[in-house]
DNA sequence: GACAGAATTGAGCGCTTGCTCAATCTTGTG
DNA sequence: CACAAGATTGAGCAAGCGCTCAATTCTGTC
């Protein structure tokens, strides 16, 4: 009746998340999955194929992000004031390696789609709660995610001066000009 | 005195660049490059490393792109109009794998500073040209190219739907905001 | 024609990856 | 206790990768 303590399934779904958080989509592997979760490799085979547990994970973990609502202004001022926090970092290294993947992963293509669409329809939602100033909540929600995503792509790359404070301020600086 | 008409060296790199735009960052490999050049596997690491012959060819692939100079009015018409057609798709895919690669390679991280660097600074010149509409160039600029990396992103990860028409629009919007 | 040096070759090494499978261990049931 | 069924193991396979290196071919010079 009681469970076991450490389900083996569950081991491996946790530990693989804990691996993606610490070294990306890319460098991760089974076997520092199944290390990690302290069980044999074959294991990891009899319950997952590798590109479906490494989706699964990787949804895991924007799931935890997605969170409690908020009040709907503080809502968008806890976007804009999040998006680019030090904690963020993991997140839009996770997210631009799920675009990368998406072209030829299509278990982490439908996940991506998922949190993505998740994602987009929250901030349109936050969006429409001021409607006298936004308009088009889909359209500017659909920009300024873009625009969110891009600045995180320039700030990983590390390739210009842009710091995750500047990078705030652009975001805060086109959220003005959209909400008019 | 006259050069061969293979020189090696320019056979690889020739074939490096192919084989980048046609199959990816990720995919490519060295064999695919000396295959496609007809020369043997060897020859590849005679004059190479492939970490370096990678992010050459990748640099040379978007020198081309930067093309001649356009009137400053121009520019900026042709470069919203360019910006997401389809012979672009290409492009996107190998700026969004770079971005990724930066990360753990640093030729890569070198060669996508210095193109990165190329194109703002264009766009930043071109929207000078028009001060009285664009009192923050440099910033602008930056706002501009970020979006059309998140935007070409989600185009790629063909998640929502999103469609190049409907993308050029979201930058002519956030484009007439930012001028005003 | 002979010869030195450069260009070029491809078999193969060492490593990593996801995954298979026969064997072993655990567990709940009668 | 016995026994079937599920859980778990790890050696090893097949494939892919970048790269090495002894051997071969080509090329220009005297």
């Amino acid at each position: 009746m009681d469970k076991r303590a450490s389900d083996g399934a569950a081991l491996i779904r946790q530990a693989a998340a804990d691996v993606l958080r610490e070294v990306g989509l890319h460098a991760a592997t089974t076997r520092a999955v199944t290390d990690r979760a302290g069980v044999g490799r074959g294991l990891l085979n009899h319950y997952f194929r590798w590109p479906e547990l490494r989706a699964l994970a990787w949804e895991a973990i924007f799931a935890e992000v997605e969170g409690p609502e908020a009040a709907p202004d503080e809502a968008l001022e806890a976007w804009l004031a999040t998006a680019f926090a030090p904690e963020a970092r993991t997140y839009w290294r996770l997210w631009l390696e799920a675009t990368d993947l998406a072209a030829s992963d299509p278990a982490m293509a439908a996940a991506l789609t998922r949190v993505q669409g998740r994602m987009l329809a929250r901030l349109t939602a936050d969006l429409a709660a001021v409607p006298e100033r936004c308009p088009d909540p889909k359209a500017t929600a659909l920009r300024l995610t873009a625009l969110q995503d891009g600045l995180a792509g320039l700030l990983l790359a590390g390739t210009t001066d842009l710091t995750p404070e500047m990078a705030e301020a652009h975001l805060r600086r086109a959220f003005a000009l959209e909400l008019g």
